[in-house]
DNA sequence: CGTACTTTTGAATCGCATCAAATCTGGTGG
DNA sequence: CCACCAGATTTGATGCGATTCAAAAGTACG
């Protein structure tokens, strides 16, 4: 397994112990694929690398609410403290993802100091990155959003995109055809200007 | 101090080692107040029990962006790790929290296996929590953001109410007006029925 | 008893979603 | 190397639903 490769992904990785390294596997999984179903006894811990998970609870109608998706970093943190499933895990969209036998993944955080706070420390990240993004997504107009986004993820009034427009969009909670059009505006504006993936603050905001 | 109540309230807050829990203290703050700046050492952690802070960054023009937005349960649980604050913290709203010294609250981390294990469990919940959160944020429809959320926070398709429904509209990312709108339609309808601060789903959803 | 806040309803406006379609792009296989 | 295809990007027209502004009624609390 490339190690160093995945290390740049997800630097969250660089912390696991080689105990439980050697114990991770790739596996590949298909659209459609149900990887738990509710009720389920927490097996494996989820690292997505290249696919789509969600986390998704159905009401009696048979229809599914959504309660997570994600495209990369680990899936499931909550699940393992608890023993079981309260959701169902499908995939999505096929890719890879790397998979850890959740009883080690427990152990290895009791016995290693360093990656026991290396975890604390990537679940804390998390936590204020997705209070950001839940800020971001009570802001009414697009403008709005993508200069939330940028001010917040940037580095000095920069933003390198490391994703498509449209994956944006939807991190945005915007259809791609606003998105597409407020940018258009915000340059136009000298609000912003964008050079490929770098986008810059201009005076205007 | 009454830890008794103040745990109702938190229940994290029960797993807090008698050492640490000494070392709290009860502060009350005053709308307008900064608790810290950007680049100061992070000496405390907090935990709101009544006020509202925000996380805040200013841009070059003095135009703040709110980070985050919290009226109850820790407070910056990210710069617990760093070692200074990168966003300013004000008091949107009087009240009072609870401020625990952040080198006693880490070390405690390091010497109690309970603790730490609350805390990790602790901070995934809080995950998935904002994830079920920001996923709700992107659905388009107030009716599918109600329904949503009494689908993931409530149980048997039940939800008890704990805040006004004006809090409730600005957690939904809506105008107060809109979340009232749209529970007296879904009453017609009979999506759901409302009986205080009890909600049930009913069988058109 | 008064004040502050929540709840409720109304009317007008506007921004975004939606649907549609054309163009551009990178990657694949013949 | 070129043809082709899937996906991303871009632009246009339309309608709906949420915001906004306004105001009245209800409620909690000192």
């Amino acid at each position: 397994m490339d190690w160093q490769r995945l290390i740049t992904l997800q630097p969250t990785l660089a912390k696991i112990p080689e105990t439980l390294k050697k114990l991770a596997e790739e596996r590949n999984v298909d659209k459609g694929e149900t990887l738990y179903r509710v009720g389920d006894q927490v097996r494996w811990m989820f690292s997505v690398i290249s696919c789509e998970l969600r986390l998704i609870r159905r009401n009696r109608n048979g229809m599914e609410i959504i309660l997570q998706r994600s495209r990369s970093g680990f899936f499931g943190e909550a699940s393992l403290t608890g023993g079981t499933y309260h959701c169902d895990v499908v995939v999505a969209e096929k890719g890879m993802l790397l998979q850890f036998p959740a009883s080690a993944f427990r152990m290895a955080l009791e016995e290693s100091a360093e990656f026991r706070n290396a975890w604390i420390a990537h679940l804390a990240r998390e936590v204020r990155r997705l209070r950001a993004q839940a800020e971001r997504l009570c802001l009414r107009t697009t403008a709005e959003r993508i200069l939330h986004y940028i001010e917040s993820e940037g580095v000095n009034n920069t933003l390198v995109l490391r994703q498509s427009r449209k994956a944006w969009a939807v991190e945005l909670g915007l259809t791609h055809e606003a998105l597409y059009r407020a940018l258009r505006k915000m340059q136009a504006d000298e609000t912003l200007s964008i050079d490929g993936n770098q986008i810059t603050l201009g005076q205007n905001n």
